[in-house]
DNA sequence: AAAAATAACTTAAACGTTTTAGTAAATTCT
DNA sequence: AGAATTTACTAAAACGTTTAAGTTATTTTT
C-alpha cells in the first residue's frame, strides 16, 4: 500500500490537516512539527497523490494529445514542441495514436474526457471533427493542428500551405523554369487544396499555365509519385522541366521514376518536395523542399491552450498560421 | 461545471447510489428507473469521472511511458506497439520525452508517480537507473527498454545485439569479404559493446582478424561515420573491402566519405548498417542493415507490464530478448 | 490580572465516485 | 393471514486530499 498523509499523521502524532499544511508550506504550523513531519514524510518515501488533490482543488494539469500516426516524421517533432512547453508550465501529457482510424479517435476522445483532461490538442483523422465537438461539448478547450485542419474550425494552429507552395514555385520560375507540373495524390483536404492554389498563383503571376496532375487511384507517397511521374513521362509530348510534388515522399517517388527513365535530376528536370522530412537533407538525396515549423506548431498549440486555460477557457477562435520556409538543396537547378 | 452523478440523481429523483448502479449495469435496480436514469444521463451529456472512481476502487489504468527522444526514428514505432496493446487492454498512456536529460528524467518519473500511474515503461537516458528505482521504491512495476538496457536490470525487453552483429558480419563473410572493419562512435553502452562482440565473434569464426575503429571524439551519427571512414581511408595501406557501422546514420556518413574518395558502393566497398531506420529502404540508399523489431518491443513491454499488473505486481525479473533480422539491400555485394 | 490577540493546532466537510449495510414495500410461501 | 423472502431502493462510509471554521494554550495588551 502506498503511504498517505494519514500514515504520516499517525506516525507524527498529528492530524492529517497538519501534515497537509506542513507539506504545502502553509503558515500556521510550528517549526518543530513542520520539520518532524517533513522528516517522517521523507523517511516513509511519501509521494503526494496529485489526483486526489485535484479532486478537491478542481482543475488539473493533464492535457490530452491525439495524433493520427506518430511514426509519420512530422509528428514526433510536433510532440516535442508540445512536450517542452508542457514541462515548462507543469502539464502532464496523455498521448494516444489513433492510427488514422475514426473509431479509435472517438474512443480515445472519450477516454480523455473520462480522465478529465484540462484541455485537448488534436490532429484529427478527418476534416470532419463534429463527433469530437459533440463529445467535448465545449466543456474543455480544444486546439486542432496537423494536416486536416480547415477554416471551419474554431481554434487551430496551421501552416500557410498556400504561401509554401508559392515559395516553391517562385524558386522554380526564378531558375527559369516554365513547364512546371505539380503532382498530387488527391484533393480532399484543405491542406492539399491550398498547396495547389499556391502553385496556381505562382504560375499565373509569371503568366505560365498551371498543370496539376492528380493521381487519385488510391496510391500514396512514393508509389503515387512514381506512378504519376511515369504517366507524365509517357503521356506528354514535351516533358516538364520541373516537378513540384505535394510532399517529399511523392518527390522521392518522382525521382525514382525519372531515374528509371534515364533522366538526370536536376540536369534534365528539377524536383521540389514539401515537408522536409528528415532524409530530405541527406546529401544523397538533397531534396529542395518546403520546411514546416514542426516544433513551433507544437509549442504554439500548447501555448494557446495554456492561455485559454488561464483565461476564460472558452473558445478563442484563434487561428494561428505559421510560415513555412524554402530549403534549397541539390534537386533544383537552372533549366 | 461538468455534470456529476449527483446532478443526475437530483433530476431523476433518486439517490446517487441508484444512479451509480444503473450506470454500471448492476442488478438491484428497477427497469423503469434504470431507463429513466440512462435517459437523463444521456440528455445531460454525462461523462463518468474515471479518476474519482479510481480513487475509491483503487488501482487505475494509466501507464507512464518515458522516452529519451521521440524524434529518433525507432521510438515512434515502439510507442505504436505500446499504444496498440494499451488500447486492447484499456490502458491510457502518459508519455514524456526526457530529451536525453537526466534532470528531466528525474522530474518526469516523479510526475508519473504523483499521478499514480499503475506501471512504468522507461527507455532510460543512461545506463544507471538507480535514481529511478529509488523514486519508484518497488511500489509499481517497471519495464525498461531501448538502447540503454543492460543485464543488471531486473526487467527489460531488449534486442539481441550480439546476434544482430553476427548476422551482419556473416552476410559479409558469406560474400567473400575478409577485410571487414567495424566503425563505432564510443563503447560506453552495453548495446554497443554487444554489437562489437558479435562482430568479433563473426570474424573469429572465419579465422579473420577483427578490426574495430573507434572514433570517440564526441561526434555522433553521420558526422562520426564520415570522420571515421575518412581516417580509415587515409591511414591504412589496404582499404577494407567492407564496413560494418554501429548504426545506419554512421553507415550513411561512411558512404559519403567513400563517395568523396571516389570509391563505389558496393563495387569497391560494401557497407552494412544497423537499425533499419526508415530511409535505409529508399531505393536511392538501399542500405543493407540489421532491422529491429521495434513494434514488437513496444508490444512486449506492455504485455509484460500487463501480466505483472494482473498478477502479483512484483518484480518479475523477466528479461525478454527479441531477435533482429538482416535486411539485405544494395550496399553489399561480392568482393 | 483580566481581556484580547495570536500561534498551533484539530474537526469536519468537500471533491465524485462505489459499495456495504440497512429499510420499506411488495411478493411468495405455508 | 402471518411469516419469510425478494425487490428496489437509500444512507453513509470510504478513497486521499484541502480548507474553512473551531478550539485550545500561550502570549500580548491595557
Amino acid at each position: 500500500m502506498r503511504i498517505t498523509i494519514k500514515d504520516i499523521a499517525k506516525k507524527a502524532g498529528v492530524s492529517p490537516a497538519a501534515v497537509s499544511k506542513a507539506l504545502n508550506g502553509q503558515p500556521d504550523i510550528g517549526e518543530a512539527t513542520r520539520e518532524k513531519i517533513l522528516r517522517i514524510s521523507r523517511e516513509l518515501g511519501y509521494t503526494p497523490n496529485i489526483i486526489a488533490r485535484n479532486l478537491v482543488m478542481k482543475g488539473n494539469k493533464t492535457l490530452g494529445v491525439l495524433i493520427p500516426d506518430i511514426s509519420t516524421p512530422i509528428y514526433p517533432v510536433i510532440f516535442q514542441g508540445i512536450n517542452e512547453r508542457a514541462g515548462k508550465y507543469g502539464y502532464t501529457l496523455l498521448l494516444a495514436d489513433t492510427g488514422r482510424d475514426l473509431g479509435n479517435e472517438r474512443k480515445f476522445i472519450s477516454t480523455m474526457m473520462e480522465n478529465r483532461v484540462a484541455g485537448l490538442m488534436v490532429s484529427p483523422v478527418s476534416n470532419d471533427v463534429s463527433h469530437i465537438e459533440e463529445a467535448v461539448r465545449n466543456q474543455i478547450p480544444i486546439i486542432y493542428f496537423g494536416g486536416k485542419v480547415n477554416d471551419g474550425m474554431e481554434d487551430y494552429v496551421g501552416v500557410d500551405n498556400y504561401h509554401g507552395a508559392l515559395l516553391a514555385v517562385s524558386h522554380l520560375t526564378g531558375l527559369g523554369h516554365r513547364r512546371i507540373v505539380m503532382i498530387c495524390d488527391d484533393l480532399n483536404t484543405k491542406t492539399r487544396f491550398d498547396r495547389v492554389e499556391g502553385y496556381r498563383k505562382g504560375m499565373e503571376e509569371k503568366g505560365l499555365a498551371p498543370d496539376v496532375f492528380v493521381d487519385d487511384e488510391g496510391l500514396k507517397g512514393r508509389e503515387c509519385g512514381m506512378a504519376a511521374m511515369t504517366r507524365i513521362l509517357r503521356g506528354r509530348r514535351e516533358i516538364p522541366s520541373a516537378v513540384f510534388a505535394l510532399n517529399d515522399l511523392m518527390a522521392i517517388g518522382a525521382m525514382e521514376a525519372l531515374d528509371g527513365a534515364g533522366l538526370r535530376v536536376p540536369g534534365d528536370v528539377s524536383v521540389v518536395g514539401y515537408d522536409d522530412i528528415p532524409f530530405a537533407s541527406l546529401p544523397m538525396i538533397g531534396l529542395t523542399t518546403v520546411w514546416q515549423p514542426k516544433f513551433q506548431i507544437g509549442e504554439t498549440a500548447l501555448e494557446q491552450l495554456h492561455q485559454r486555460l488561464k483565461g476564460d477557457g472558452g473558445r478563442g477562435n484563434h487561428k494561428t498560421i505559421l510560415q513555412p520556409e524554402l530549403r534549397i538543396r541539390t534537386t533544383t537547378g537552372p533549366v
